[in-house]
DNA sequence: CAGATTCATGAGAATTATTTTCAGCGGTTC
DNA sequence: GAACCGCTGAAAATAATTCTCATGAATCTG
């Protein structure tokens, strides 16, 4: 029985490729095929199979066997799943790559997908729970809330700002400098003050924070430097992860991040307020009816 | 012969879980099993899924067709094929949970996690390089650029515009319908509009879009729904993933899943006009060194 | 509301794929 | 050189799959 070697457990390719070697003959002739085209051989049939390898179908039985399968669909199925898994890791490979005028644009997808998950994983990764909660429960318990962001940042202020607004509570996002400082100057410890900005250095938005600060508010700081000028103003801060290679890819994988912080912040203020959320999301959503078309009516007829 | 959809081109079981809708009785029934249990199913003859489903060999074979494919062997090898390649990154496990008020934080950073890499690289697969293309070319080669979008997909919007315009690309993000239509009023074939709307049902992106079509610009749509209205408006259509699974992290999946069509648009067009963009981003970027603070010099001193 | 039509379904026949059996053949041993 | 071993493919046997078609449910139409 066990002659060679035990079936594989998983994985019949590489059990071929390694242990492979024992197997003579015509056996061997169908494992050097399989593993030169695994995924052609997943989609023939046994008799084309054995036409191709120019053995026979009663051959192909055995081998099958012989990997420890059962049935010649098996071997089949085994090989497509494993083709599968290694074609998976197209997302997960070449992140650090510079990108040139003449790639394709299949690998530019590629560079920018694994630079972006990339960046989610990473930020996951370094968040501190803690101040993740301190900052939900500081825009919950406001009076008012605030968000500020120049250039770039200002769109994820923004998009802060829609989501807090969408469950009820009352916060700003301010368009520029002079608006943000006269919000400032009004606030006091009851109120929230979120600055955002990638780099940490930016002029106006220290300014804001620093304004905010003065009259006692609650500061929240989104940036990737944590030894910033900004981050060091911050009562709460939350980092989004450092480049991590490409150079290109990082302001679009920066962006993901600070959103990434932002959809934490909003489910955790939606766990926060549970019941109310649901109810505010739902008048929300039905506000838009009129503006919808061609819907299936929501929930069955 | 085409009567509700085209075949899955690749990935049956995303194939079945987005379009699976369509289907009636038992190929629903059949369905819905292979998406609970697809690595069980490929491995079952067509006998035995007949007899666990609950009908007959004939039905599967048609089932096999509805999904494209020529022969039920095929379906298998499809299946392992997609359990290989989804059992390959663990980030996909646990997307699909609803998340509840008394999760743990670590549970929301989880999920938001992987709904957001799943809504990422789902997108990239389903992307059509062809389109993409198209579209960077249009915008590279339009007098104007137009973009618009309403509640959260205005900040979309807001985004591409602001990426657009910093590559010297002369384009406006409208912020109401009626700029938006007025902006349409005058423009001709020379210019792109570019509609943003998640379930592309919003009237407004509609009537904007639509506008824009009547004065034969380029349109662009960027949806999740490819029947939707506003889709069916596209000269050049752009889809971000639909849903996978859990339902309160669709909104920010979604988010995601725009931002990365935008990122790649953006690459596009700058690899398209290289040694230019570079050279216009330099300028961007020293534009606004006087608002930077506690910077090393750029590049030494 | 009856009749007509369409369409999905499963039963069974027809076909095809797979496995098993077995005879032949090349190599090895005594 | 005869006997044996084990691999091989041909062909028979079996299992799986597809095809055909009658049935019945559902929808449409007059």
């Amino acid at each position: 029985m066990a002659s060679s070697d035990p079936p594989p457990p998983a994985g019949v390719l590489r059990w071929l490729s390694e242990s492979g070697d024992e197997l003579h003959g015509a056996l061997k002739t169908i494992a050097d095929f399989i593993l030169t085209e695994p995924a052609a051989a997943s989609r023939l049939t046994i008799v084309e199979l054995a036409e191709r390898t120019g053995t026979s179908p009663g051959t192909v039985t055995r081998f099958s066997r012989a990997c420890g399968l059962h049935r010649y669909a098996d071997l089949r199925v085994a090989i497509a799943e494993e083709v599968g898994r290694s074609g998976a890791n197209r997302w997960s490979t070449d992140i650090g790559q510079q990108l040139h005028p003449d790639d394709s644009l299949d690998r530019v997808i590629e560079v920018l997908v694994s630079a972006n998950t990339q960046a989610l994983v990473d930020t996951a990764e370094r968040l501190d729970p803690e101040v993740l909660d301190q900052v939900a429960e500081a825009i919950v318990g406001a009076r008012h809330c605030h968000f500020f962001g120049v250039g770039t940042s200002a769109i994820t202020a923004e998009e802060f700002g829609l989501r807090v607004r969408r469950i009820g509570i009352a916060c700003w996002t301010w368009p520029d400098v002079h608006s943000a400082l006269i919000a400032a100057s009004q606030a006091d410890e009851r109120d929230v003050f979120v600055g955002i900005s990638f780099s940490g250095h930016v002029a106006e938005t220290v300014e804001v924070i620093t304004a905010a600060a003065a009259r006692s508010t609650t500061t929240v700081v989104i940036t990737q430097d944590r030894e910033s000028p900004l981050a060091r103003r911050a009562d709460l801060l939350l980092t989004t992860a450092p480049p991590a290679g490409n150079q290109q890819a990082q302001a679009t994988a920066d962006r993901h991040a600070q959103f990434l912080l932002v959809d934490i912040v909003y489910a955790r203020i939606a766990q926060l307020t549970h019941p109310a959320v649901v109810e505010v999301l739902d008048r929300t959503a039905s506000a838009l009816d009129g503006h919808r078309l061609n819907r299936r009516p929501r929930r069955k007829a």
